[in-house]
RNA sequence: GGAGGGGUGGGUGAGCGGUUAAAGCCACCAGACUGUAAAUCUGGCCUCCGGAAGGAGUUCGCAGGUUCGAAUCCUGCCCCCUCCA
């Protein structure tokens, strides 16, 4: 029997709805074993903090002892981004969703129990579909439903344009369910319309209708929209140590509990306590910040590594001082007599262009860092006859290379 | 089948023969401030040459044309959208 309070725990945090809720608490009450459906689009095969959050309440069932059924939506992708921007990206090929399946799951089970997973393809049931089942799967739904839909309607109404497929999209999904008899389906909040019509269809065909669970959609680092890839306010879950803590720490204060209610297992208590000290001003939002990078980069990576990360963010960016490890760039003044500040900048990749580094040099974010404690900022081209190996260039606050001996330029060698 | 609207720099979106490398906004970069928070201020934001002043080259769906001069006019083509049927 499974207690009030780990269903609670289940059902309420970091959770946006549950259609039934009821329902849903009930199937938890009983203990059988539930089938979760969760899909994929392969041709986003990144997962990120925002993702996260859905795939920790699949692993908290998984712990209850229910099953994540993972379907790969090889068929779906191939018709389109149902938000509707890039209605044309190129169709992938099978070794395209084939290795974007093995990405998404390397990173899918770093949340997820892969044990207690089972993979499907939804070409396994689609691939034999005919003409005449879609036409039976269309002819159960009308127009004015699918316009019920908040996308939809929205752009029908403002007479943006709306592809034949992207109807057809929660139809496919819906089927989904039904193929893999779901009994719960997860989703974020915008995939509710898709979710229920799942649950719908499966009432028609003479099963169980899913639950629906809809996740609350993260926000992203810029504190405004919706974590997503395109709006580079994400923290991906394959972020490396230094810029995962680092992507953390410029979260807005505002955000800081709600990561920890939907990213962490700290106690309802605890989250309350620290929204009151950064209310009343008794703690530093910063220091909540640095536990909240440091428990999710050793979430992601290790505690060694979250130690790490967190001795870089103090040392380069608090203190401003250099990193321990930075990329090499070799480099001798002698025989490169033409090479220019600003081109040496593009060599090694610190700027993008020369137009590019001539700015950042005006501008002055080109600093000089030396053993001997001399340096300063570098505002001429002709900055580099002085260089020398063992020197550090920092560009703006955290791009650095260093120099080293480039070993074939001396003539004198 | 018919009518109309449109394709401009990362995104929006002005421009509608020269003063336009192309307004404004957003995003982004850098500087100041700081807790890589927020807010704010400043500068920048096609490429190449130049220390700079400045110069050159490529850009406004594609290809031609008119013109001293075209993102702006003309012709053809491609693509997108809306409405009526």
């Amino acid at each position: 029997m499974v207690s009030q309070a780990v269903i609670d725990h289940v059902t309420r945090r970091g959770v946006a709805d549950i259609i039934i809720r009821s329902e849903f608490e009930e199937m938890l009450r009983r203990g059988k074993p539930l089938r979760l459906k969760m899909g994929f689009d392969p041709s986003r095969p990144d997962i990120h903090l925002g993702h996260v959050v859905g795939l920790r309440k699949l692993r908290q069932l998984q712990e209850l002892g229910h099953q994540v059924i993972l379907i790969v939506g090889d068929w779906t992708a191939q018709i389109g981004d149902p938000s509707g921007r890039s209605v044309t990206r190129p169709m992938l090929t099978h070794e395209e969703v084939v290795a974007n399946a093995e990405s998404y799951m390397r990173q899918f089970f770093k949340v997820v129990d892969r044990e207690r997973t089972q993979v499907e393809w939804q070409s396994q049931w689609f691939g034999e579909f005919t003409l005449a089942d879609v036409i039976r799967l269309t002819s159960r739904f009308t127009v004015s439903q699918f316009l019920a839909r908040d996308d939809f309607s929205k752009r029908f109404q403002e007479h943006q344009p709306i592809a034949i497929t992207e109807l057809l999209y929660p139809l496919l999904q819906a089927y989904d369910s039904v193929a893999i008899e779901s009994d719960v389906e997860f989703g974020g909040t915008d995939q509710m319309f898709n979710l229920l019509v799942g649950r719908e269809l499966q009432g028609m065909m003479g099963q169980p209708n899913q639950q629906c669970f809809l996740m609350p959609i993260l926000v992203g680092t810029d504190g405004v929209q919706k974590m997503s890839k395109s709006l580079g306010n994400y923290v991906a879950v394959e972020e490396p140590p230094n810029d995962m803590y680092g992507k953390l720490m410029s979260l807005p204060d505002s955000l800081i509990v709600s990561y920890f209610e939907y990213l962490t297992d700290t106690p309802d208590a605890e989250l309350t306590e620290m929204a009151e000290a950064m209310q009343t001003e008794t703690a530093n939002p910063m220091d909540f910040k640095k536990r909240l990078a440091g428990e999710l980069t050793a979430v992601f990576h290790d505690p060694a590594a979250a130690r790490d990360a967190q001795a870089h963010f103090e040392r380069v960016v608090q203190r401003r001082s250099l990193p321990e490890e930075m990329p090499e760039f070799a480099w001798d003044a002698a025989g490169n007599e033409a090479m220019t500040l600003s081109r040496l900048l593009v060599s090694a990749g610190l700027a993008s262009s020369n137009a590019e580094a001539k700015r950042l040099i005006n501008q002055g974010a080109v600093q000089l860092f030396r053993e001997s404690g001399q340096g300063g900022p570098l505002t001429g081209e002709g900055a580099t006859a002085d260089l020398m190996p063992g020197d550090v260039l920092r560009v703006g606050r955290r791009r650095f290379i260093r120099l080293i001996p480039s070993g074939n330029g001396g003539a004198d060698f």
